[in-house]
DNA sequence: TTCTCCATGTAAGTAGTTACATGATTGG
DNA sequence: CCAATCATGTAACTACTTACATGGAGAA
């Protein structure tokens, strides 16, 4: 525990919370304003966490107010508009915050996996169909982060190798479900038509 | 705002959530009481789907007003027990919300990625642990879920499958997280000590 | 007797979303 | 001039969790 820093930033940097570290490490990555952070989550990690714009905004002042980012007005013409940089202290309390070893739980919650598992309540060409639903959606995810990848590169190239690497993560595991789905397909097609999905004990 | 329901099953049943679902799921293979759907949840499908006790009992209420359960008390000794079926109504708009063909979003929530996301504030070990301790998150869950497996292997030779294939699900896109993390480790690895996570652009 | 499991229920709180509200600027 | 985009802010709401509250039953 680093008590050490006893700028009023160090007590409140403890009651952040992943949203406002989210919007901390988009600033480090060059995000001026809250509606640019909002788009970068959308280009970067949307598809891992996501952060709507209703939560931005309060968390920047919650930032800035802990000294962890410094803002300052710069409108576009008429058009208001806030632009922050992070500071020394918002790099420090990132970096505490990716070294800290608290619980990574993986949060999944998919009702397409719920419904495989209660499969067994449809006839056999539903829970067909449920699989191949389940198999399609990855597949469109896939190509999706396909499509992300050239700019993933990019950052690559320019010295960034991670949003590579939670890239690459993604499309492993969608490749990983669309396997599995593929692998049972023809098991359930070879039941009897118009069978229940489950066959008898 | 409540038109007082008084055409009962198809006006409520629009309405019910996943988690009323998910509770219609598991009376429907044969989980009694709001106690028994808890464990039974937690033994199955935890991974991609949660439901605290507090759901629960709402839901079952919920449910039996819409006539898709049906609840009688059974005490077990002087200890207050309602135990639940599922009717025919029941099984049809479980059935029903199987097939429906809503948009099924994929929803995952993981700081460990977003950590990884944003790793190029540290520095070349820092990182290297983090990638690390995503990896073994993964190397974990894939022995809980290995251990899961005899349960699911059991429920398939009675005749549901289902149970095994979102299983088998899990495992390998766990598997394939592990590949990537392992692929990028030594990469991460053969950088100088000391140097930040970023490569010079 | 005391600990753990069985069993239900609810009040209070958190985290997050959607939807609304406002208005300037740019490009076709 | 109209639509899309840039830009911020907030009120109301939903979904869900945590924690508390209660108490019987079985086993050590």
């Amino acid at each position: 525990m680093s008590d050490e820093g006893r700028t009023k930033g160090a007590t409140e940097t403890a009651k952040l919370g992943p949203p406002a570290y989210v919007v901390l490490g988009m600033v480090s990555l060059g995000a001026c304003s809250g509606y640019e952070i909002k788009q970068m989550v959308e280009l970067s990690i949307r598809f891992f966490w996501t952060i709507s714009q209703a939560q931005i905004y309060p968390s920047l002042e919650l930032l800035e107010r802990a000294g962890l980012v410094s803002g300052r007005e710069q409108p576009r013409g008429r058009r208001a508009r806030r632009v922050y940089e992070i500071t020394a202290d918002g790099e420090a309390a990132l970096a505490a915050w990716l070294r800290a070893d608290e619980p990574m739980p993986f949060e999944l919650r998919d009702i397409g996996m719920v419904k495989l598992f209660f499969a067994s309540a449809l006839e056999r060409e539903d829970a067909l169909s449920l699989l191949e639903a389940v198999r399609r959606r990855s597949e469109e995810r896939v190509k999706t982060l396909r499509q992300i990848e050239s700019t993933a590169r990019h950052a690559e190239q320019e010295g960034n190798a991670y949003p590579l690497v939670t890239l690459r993560l993604g499309i492993e595991f969608h490749k990983a479900m669309i396997d599995v789905c593929r692998e049972f397909e023809p098991q359930l097609a070879a039941l009897e038509p118009g069978q229940p999905a489950t066959r008898a004990p």
